[in-house]
DNA sequence: GATCTCTGTGCAAACCTTTGCAGTGAAGTA
DNA sequence: TACTTCACTGCAAAGGTTTGCACAGAGATC
């Protein structure tokens, strides 16, 4: 039922091979028989067999992307950014979910390594040693993870972190807390170890409270914690967290920014929806989502394919796999769940602490973000 | 260097087809062959690759799942629950966002069509005759629209309008808005249909505003539209749109529920954050998307397969297509964005005009939503 | 008129599996 | 003993495509 090459090769009384060059390299076939082919083509209902194709020449042209959760608003602009650049290319991007599960992570790389020429693992779950191990399977880039010799895409939240901190010791704060993300992840330690310094360098104090789920709910249970803590300001892992925190916050009848002051990381769109509105760490997700795609395709085309097709020139320069690493840059975006605090005015006062008036606001649009700086390759 | 079938032969001391066997139909190997090809396998890191299993028996083992927009927070619930129920099966879900484009949808069918064993097309763009076409290319189940002839999964959105309608009126609301939603749209049709009539027997005026981008930022641009009317309610095409709108509204210096009543659709988790906490029609969404992927697989088994192992038996049976078409139920969840009208009290009083007090509010949790019922096959 | 170049096409192998069929030898049956 | 049955394994074709190589014929060159 489905009609293949061979039909269309029957139809336009030419061999298989000449329908095959009609699509993958016209200008090897004369003109006129081209046409034909294709007419007969286009009357058939011919399309190229995808997955046959692939068997041969080691090019799928899909690429998978492996997302801890699909239901995490952090996630949609990196993938609408990776497929755009993806479809730029010709190739496809095949979206799959974890559930922050580090086994399923596990099993989806293998499942896709045959039916994409690579996989973008973001915010990966799974150990070090795992990845690099499943990186021999199938090329692979890393986004939110530093791991030497593999190629990897970071946001500087440590940078973001420190931002945070000094804009919240600016305000007066002294006794802060850290809501801590999943376990596993590196963004976590990452904002943890920045906080630390940061916390220090302010004269601050830091608690840390977590690991906790990376949602809404995750810093929803955390409210109590918090008020306990007796801190007067919180840096949630994300936004989704800060949400749950100012839901949680607001039923305890604690008031933000008066009585605590929150910041998130990511701006996903939703933080400017909140009341009060949130500050945060902005993270350029959609930089992120295309630079990883670019990153994959380069190696790509890079590594020798594995079909039969394999040139002899790729294998003369050798494997020669890119690591290139790649920083993007984050930036603080204060809204209103941020103000003074109890040392509000007390030394490094600075353009801070402007008294009780309405805190500074985030202008409403235009870009943010910076562009990456390699660090390493 | 990827290790194939040919090398673990070679390693074990047996034929290709055994090793084959191991895998496929580990019953018809011996055991103590099987374990040593097993160890063999293990010893190699040889995975079966997918691609060229498929090419021969026919069966990818994947499904597509096609997307309008992955950042609308209506499809994650539906992505996971389909991926859940697919995994059960052993199958796995390929995504894909199509940016609210018919034509990209169409583009990706054919793309994926090779690749996947099915898709689902979620909430569709393109015209119903289109989509007929398709079908012919690859399985298809439809999400979110009405399709004679082919398998549907449909959310009783009909219903879920009546019911918001009704809660209006009997709120004392006599002149109503309605947002559209995208052009092209089932639900908006339907709940504009269901809207109007229900809107007609209560005795109100109904409004219709659009056809507008189904995004938080659709429902902001409307906020002044809405104003203008003179309306005292509104119902939007999502709660997306609710929430921009409610954004809209305050900046205007409308206050909600105070001066306008707004009603959602969908019950995003985002829809118990704002301020008012969101009315809305919850839509079963998880279960849609184990749905549609149960009556995927359903017509996947029925169908014979397209690779040289299709078995006479199926084609015996013929090609009976299942095109079962499934309605689930809406459930209108009552928060806090709708409030008491400029006629409220007058006559059919009811329950809802109790005073300026507080208005109901949902409980919390626990599960809202009905089973499907078989409306036709 | 012989040789060369060039364009366009056909041939057949290869990619990695699965699976119907046939063959082997051992155990069971008459 | 001769026959059947059975469990296991090998053989080879098939699935749809790409591509190196060979070849035919046309035109150009000397």
């Amino acid at each position: 039922m489905p009609v293949t090459i061979r039909d269309v090769a029957r139809a336009s009384g030419v061999h298989i091979s000449t329908v095959s060059r009609t699509f993958s390299a016209p200008h090897l076939v004369n003109p006129e028989t081209r046409v034909r082919v294709l007419a007969c083509a286009e009357d058939l209902g011919y399309r190229p067999n995808r997955a046959a194709r692939a068997l041969i020449t080691g090019r799928t042209h899909n690429i998978g992307l492996i997302i801890a959760d699909i239901a995490n608003p952090f996630f949609p602009p990196l993938i609408k950014a990776a497929e755009s650049q993806a479809r730029h290319r010709d190739y496809h991007v095949f979206v799959a979910d974890t559930n922050e599960d580090a086994a399923a992570e596990e099993e989806l790389v293998h499942a896709l390594a045959k039916q994409v020429d690579g996989v973008l693992l973001c915010s990966p779950r799974m150990s070090n040693s795992l990845i690099e191990q499943l990186s021999r399977e199938v090329p692979l880039v890393v986004v939110n993870r530093q791991l030497a010799g593999l190629p990897c895409v970071l946001m500087d939240v440590g940078q973001g972190a420190r931002s945070a901190i000094e804009h919240l010791a600016g305000l007066g704060h002294r006794e802060i807390a850290l809501l801590g993300g999943p376990r596993g992840s590196w963004t976590s330690r990452e904002l943890r170890r920045a906080a630390g310094v940061a916390a220090r360098a302010a004269g601050a104090d830091l608690t840390v409270l977590g690991p906790n789920p990376p949602t809404e709910h995750g810093g929803l249970a955390q409210a109590e914690q918090v008020r306990r803590a007796g801190v007067t300001a919180v840096l949630a892992y994300n936004d989704l967290m800060a949400i749950g925190l100012l839901e949680g916050l607001d039923a305890l009848g604690v008031a933000v920014p008066g009585e605590v002051s929150v910041v998130g990381v990511d701006d996903i769109s939703l933080s400017r929806l909140t009341r009060p509105k949130l500050t945060t760490v902005a993270t350029p997700t959609a930089a992120a989502g295309r630079t990883a795609v670019d990153m994959l395709l380069q190696q790509d085309t890079d590594l020798p394919r594995t079909g039969r097709a394999s040139g002899a020139a790729a294998v003369a320069v050798g494997v020669r796999r890119t690591t290139a690493q790649v920083m993007l840059q984050t930036e603080l975006v204060i809204r209103d769940s941020t103000g003074p605090g109890p040392y509000a005015g007390r030394e490094r006062s600075g353009a801070t602490a402007a008294g009780p008036g309405p805190h500074r606001r985030a202008d409403p649009g235009g870009p943010r973000v910076a562009a990456g700086d390699v660090v390493a390759s």
